[in-house]
RNA sequence: GCAGGGGUGGUCGAGUGGCUAAUGGCACCGGGCUGUAAACCCGGCAGACUAACGUCUUACGUAGGUUCGAAUCCUACCCCCUGCA
């Protein structure tokens, strides 16, 4: 283990559980609260690698099982990880696949040992384990893996959440068991750089449940815990209720992470309940589908009204979208399905996503954290 | 000029006596999207009235006709395409 600490709390709101702090990985430092793009196939949809850092993106996502499927990850290791497979220099955190095992649904069954999928690509039985998640992960040289898990679908009655839970938990410590001798093969190296493994508590909407899950990844230990499990359909004030509710009771010294949030208010409500991390694909696929977000609030460029708008998609926005092109102009390549619209669009949308997370942070640094949070939201709801 | 074929809602194109305000595609209009099976999915789409069930009006080139009833059958006319002169 290298001498400098993975997470480092830097400042506290008085008046909520938010916090900002930095992240060191081998590949760069995170200042959180962060907001991770999702790039499952190794591609952040739409954007190429100089936008994301044009952007100011310090870490983003892969997804292990579609890497997995394709091209597959012993080609991956071959060309050396996926870093160096996409040139991307800066930080990576791999999903386990384990959204999967919720999102794939009659595509796949689950078993103690594993999960059998069968392929969305062409059909082909594929099956991941915590111990072969960790090992595809390892191949592509995230810095932060997480756990196999399996995603409690909602609802679950409290029986099904417990029995989940419990599973996860099991693949929680195979998990860290397989990656702790795959981290003693890579030190043994002294190329490959170390990698953070993270836990990722299920328990449905049911507080002991969560609880309980916390305490069995607690038992095990991970270098920052994950809040699995909601954005799945569940009332918003639920999400927001579980967060609040298990948030705080995480390690304080370690990074939390909750999956899958959310929309612009979701970042800003979870960071206030103590969340340091998120990632959602909702800016990008949005974008492609021609949402874009604003200051005062969703915006469907599409929309007919926007026919004649000269104005860029946010009057507020910096972001080099909105400094050069016209909500007409982007409405007319939607009109036509040219590619740039979608590229506009993820570009702004991701914009804004990380404008505000810096927004947050420096609002928790300056200690006024409470009133941006006000602000911001009467401002993006009130239109 | 002769012989065939054809004219359907924004568009392409089904339908060939009642179940047709008229299948379907596209276009257009609107909505949804939260660890990406997603540049996707859902809904609307003649007009008027109604909170709504619904009611009424106008519609399948034009004008007539047959029929209880026509986009569908008949007659005339107009226009388009193909072949032959």
């Amino acid at each position: 283990m290298s001498g400098q600490q993975f997470f480092q709390v830097l400042n506290y709101d008085i008046n909520s559980s938010a916090r900002t702090g930095i992240i060191k990985t081998a590949n760069g430092e995170i200042e959180t609260p962060v907001f991770m793009p999702v790039g499952t196939r190794g591609t952040v949809k739409a954007l190429t690698q100089e936008m994301l850092e044009a952007l100011d993106a310090k870490i983003i996502l892969g997804n292990t099982y579609h890497l997995f499927l394709r091209p597959g990850y012993e080609l991956i290791a071959e060309l050396g990880g996926l870093h160096k497979f996409i040139s991307w220099p800066r930080a990576m955190l791999t999903d386990s696949g384990g959204f999967q095992v919720f999102s794939l649904g009659a595509l796949r069954r689950i078993k103690e040992e594993g999960v059998e999928f069968r392929s969305h690509l062409d059909g082909a039985a594929k099956f991941i384990s915590p111990e072969i998640s960790m090992r595809i992960q390892a191949a592509l040289g995230s810095d932060i893996v997480m756990a196999f898990d399996e995603c409690t679908p909602y609802p679950a009655t409290r029986e099904e959440a417990k029995k989940s839970l419990e599973m996860t938990s099991r693949w929680a410590q195979r998990s860290r068991t397989e990656f702790d001798q795959l981290q003693d093969a890579r030190r043994k190296t002294d190329v490959l750089p170390r990698q953070n493994l993270f836990g990722i508590i299920q328990g449905s909407v049911y507080h002991d449940l969560r609880q309980q899950s916390l305490a069995e990844l607690l038992e095990i230990g991970f270098e920052g815990y994950a809040i699995g499990g909601l954005s799945v359909g569940e009332e918003k004030s639920m999400m927001y209720d579980t967060t609040e509710f298990i948030a705080p009771l995480l390690p304080p010294d370690k990074p939390r992470y909750l999956m899958g949030v959310g929309t612009p208010e979701d970042l800003i409500e979870s960071v206030a309940r103590g969340v340091d991390m998120f990632d959602c694909v909702m800016p990008t696929r949005n974008a492609r589908n021609g949402q874009v977000f604003t200051a005062h609030g969703k915006l469907n460029v599409k929309n007919a009204k926007y026919a004649k708008d000269t104005l860029p998609l946010d009057e507020e926005c910096n972001c080099s979208v909105c400094q050069r092109y016209s909500r007409a102009y982007v409405r007319h390549l939607y009109l036509n399905d040219e590619v740039l619209a979608s590229i506009l669009c993820s570009y702004h949308n991701l914009a804004f996503y990380l404008d505000t997370m810096r927004q947050i942070r420096q609002s928790i640094a300056l200690g006024d954290f409470s009133t941006f949070r006000l602000n911001f939201l009467s401002k993006f709801k009130g239109s």
